[in-house]
DNA sequence: ATTAGGAAGTGAACACTGTTCACTTTTTGA
DNA sequence: TCAAAAAGTGAACAGTGTTCACTTCCTAAT
C-alpha cells in the first residue's frame, strides 16, 4: 500500500509528484462538474477523458476504477458537510439554536449538489467493507450523537432513550428530506397549497418537528 | 396510444392477448427476481432475456426500454406498499395505533425489497413529467395527508401547521429510515450500544419521535 | 381449407460503456 | 549521459441498451 501523497506537505515534494497532484485534482474537478450537471448516468469514463484531453487509459493512471474516483468525490462531498456541520457546532448560539442549525446544514449542503448525494446512498453497501467507519460520512455523525447527547444532559431531551439510537432516527430524518428534495425537485411544489412552499420554510417545519419528537413531555 | 390490456377482463380475451400478458408477467417477473438478489447494476436486458430463454430483441416487443420495464416494477412495488398501508388505514384500531402502525408499514415493506426502493428514489426526476402524480407512491402519499388531517381534527396534532406541508416532513422521516437501512444493511449494528438494536425496536423509536414531534404542546 | 396480415421472435449490427495491456514518449535521479 | 521509472496512448476485449431487416407462426376472414 503506497503512502498518501496528499498527507505530505506540498514544499517539500517534488515538482513531479506537484504535477501529478495537480493532474489529478483536475481529473477529480471536471468529474465533479460533469456528475453536478448531468448525473452520474451522463459521466462516463472517455467523457471525462476527452474533457481533459487525455485518453480513457490516461485516467487509470490516476484511479483505480470509476468507482474510486466517484468514491473520493463524495468523501470529500461530505468533508465539505462536516466542515460545515463543526462550524455550527461550535458556535456560541444557544442549544436549541445550535441543533436545529445542525440539521438544516447537513440538507441544505447536501442539496448543494443533488446529484452526488443521492449517488452517495444508491445501491446497497456490503457490511464486510466497515472501511467507512473513518469516513466523514461517519464523522458527521458523530457530531449528531454528540448533539443529542448535550440535549440529554440538559435535560431537554428524552435521557430514557439510547443516545445512539435516537441520533440514527435523527440521521434517517434528515437523509429522508435531503433524499427526496434531491430526487424530486417539484417535491414542495403541490395543488393542494396555494402558495408554493419556500424551501426555507419546509426546511424549518422539518427539523422543528424532528427536535420537537426528541423533547421530553 | 394503445388501449391498456391489463383492464379487459381475462376472461373475455382472445388466447393470444392471454398468452401475451402470461409472457409479460413473466419477463416482471423474472427481472423482479434478478433485481432482488443482485441488484439494478446486475440486471441486464440481455441477461434477462437468457434467463427466460428469449432473444435480447423479444423483450423490445413487450417493453418500449429497459427504463420502462423497471418502472413498471417500481410501480407495482409502490402498488403493495399502498395495499399495506390501506389495510392499516381502515382497520378499527385508535388512531394513534393506526397512525404509528401506518409509517412502520411503509418502512417495512420498502425493505422488502430494498434494491427496488432505493433504484425508486435514484436519479433526479424531471418536474416536467408531471406523469407520476396519479402514481401508487403519490396515492400512498395520500393516504398519509389523511393521517396528518385526522390527528389534526382530532385535536391532538398542532392544528395551525399547513397538513400537506407536515405530511411532506413525515414522508422525509419514513423515507430517511427506509433508504438508511435498505443502503447500509449494518446501519443499527454500532461498537457504541453494547448489544445490537433490533430492527423491531429502531422503527419503533422513530415512529414515536416522529409522532411525538406532530403532538400539540 | 386457404390465404393475407399481423404478431412473435431472432441474429446481426450500431454506438456506447469500463478496463487492460503492450507500446511509445517524457521526465528524472545518479 | 543513460538507465529506470513515470506518463500517456491506441487498440482491443467484454459487456451494455437498442434497432432493424428478416423469418416463423398464429389468427381472422374469405
Amino acid at each position: 500500500m503506497p503512502e498518501p501523497i496528499d498527507t505530505v506537505l506540498a514544499s517539500e515534494m517534488t515538482p513531479a509528484a506537484r504535477r501529478r497532484l495537480r493532474v489529478r485534482a483536475s481529473i477529480l474537478d471536471a468529474a465533479e462538474r460533469m456528475i453536478a450537471d448531468a448525473g452520474e448516468d451522463g459521466f462516463s469514463i472517455r467523457r471525462l477523458a476527452e474533457e481533459i484531453d487525455y485518453s480513457p487509459a490516461a485516467i487509470y493512471k490516476y484511479f483505480g476504477s470509476k468507482d474510486e474516483l466517484v468514491d473520493e468525490l463524495k468523501e470529500a462531498f461530505f468533508g465539505r458537510i462536516l466542515t460545515h456541520i463543526d462550524r455550527v457546532q461550535g458556535s456560541q448560539e444557544p442549544f436549541s439554536h445550535r441543533a436545529h442549525h445542525c440539521l438544516r446544514v447537513y440538507i441544505e449542503e447536501a442539496l448543494e449538489k443533488p446529484h452526488q448525494y443521492l449517488g452517495a446512498f444508491s445501491g446497497i453497501v456490503d457490511p464486510d467493507d466497515a472501511i467507512q467507519n473513518e469516513s466523514n460520512k461517519a464523522r458527521a455523525f458523530d457530531y449528531l450523537i454528540s448533539m443529542v447527547e448535550e440535549g440529554q444532559a440538559r435535560g431537554q431531551f428524552d435521557p430514557a432513550r439510547d443516545t445512539v439510537v435516537v441520533a440514527k432516527s435523527v440521521w434517517a430524518c434528515c437523509h429522508g428530506a435531503a433524499s427526496l428534495l434531491a430526487h424530486l425537485p417539484h417535491f414542495l411544489e403541490s395543488m393542494k397549497t396555494e402558495s408554493p412552499v419556500e424551501r426555507d420554510a419546509f426546511l424549518d417545519l422539518h427539523a422543528d418537528i424532528i427536535l420537537n419528537g426528541l423533547y421530553k413531555r
